[in-house]
DNA sequence: GTCCTGGTTC
DNA sequence: GAACCTGGAC
């Protein structure tokens, strides 16, 4: 069904090469930032690193004891300061557990035990502190492949069905997850948009179900596809159009 | 000004 | 389905 998933990152490489992502420069950082960037964009959880990082709490052996009070203040520009500061200061005991080993699969599970660690934060250290084989799913990827595959698929299915759904289609790369889910995240700010996504200036026009419908190569610049209030996340979904007013 | 965004928990 | 939060888009 569709066309083959690996296709879609050979049209997005061809656009913006390869990623080299995470952003970070260390392990930890990466650790760090997989907190800070939950529900957040990611230019907001670069000041807030660079505000961490000033004041020296990018030593997991420091942050391990840092008071949320202490860490507040640097938190103000990705907020939910109430949730984030005491989980920065577990995850960092975790890391100090864990930085000089092994990396282990089962490490997923230690990680969604922490309070605050979800699986899209879990997969996001596994793969890109520790290189493990995990795919990132985030609200990007389900967005982009709802629109390049059309309507039915797990889009809107639990995280691990759709990670799921993915790796089977893809050989266990852990360079490929990596640079995969970065160009998910390049294609997803630039052009696939939740409102007013600009497929002419999209890397996957050519092999997406949205870009192409009503039977379009792909809108000229400057047309995208027409759409009512906002797109939904797919060309046809079939939503219940029950009492509508 | 109000709306909207994005993971996780309850 | 709401709460947690911010700052950019409208």
């Amino acid at each position: 069904m569709g066309i083959p998933l690996i296709w879609v990152y050979q049209q997005a490489y061809q656009a913006y090469g390869h990623r080299f992502w995470w952003p970070a420069r260390t392990p930890f950082e990466v650790v760090v930032g997989a907190v800070l960037t939950q529900n957040v964009l990611w230019e907001r959880v670069e000041r807030a690193i660079a505000l961490l990082e000033d004041a020296g709490w990018l030593e997991p052996g420091r942050l391990a004891h840092a008071t949320p009070d202490e860490l507040r203040p640097h938190l103000q520009p990705v907020g939910y300061y109430s949730r984030k500061a005491p989980l920065l200061r577990e995850i960092a005991r975790w890391y100090l557990d864990h930085r000089h080993r092994i990396p282990q699969p089962s490490w997923r599970g230690e990680l969604l035990n922490i309070h605050g660690v979800g699986p899209e934060t879990a997969d996001s250290i596994l793969l890109y502190a520790f290189h493990l084989p995990v795919f990132v799913v985030d609200a990007y990827t389900r967005r982009i492949l709802s629109r390049v595959y059309g309507v039915p698929g797990p889009w809107d299915a639990p995280y691990d069905r759709l990670r799921g759904w993915i790796e089977q289609r893809l050989p266990r790369d852990v360079a490929l997850y990596q640079d995969f889910h970065a160009q998910l995240v390049e294609v997803g700010k630039r052009s696939c948009k939740r409102r007013r996504p600009r497929c002419s200036q999209c890397p996957l026009r050519s092999v997406c179900a949205y870009a192409l419908r009503d039977g379009k190569a792909f809108a000229p610049a400057g047309e995208d596809p027409p759409r009512r209030s906002r797109p939904r996340e797919g060309p046809g979904k079939a939503v219940p159009r029950a009492i509508a007013r």
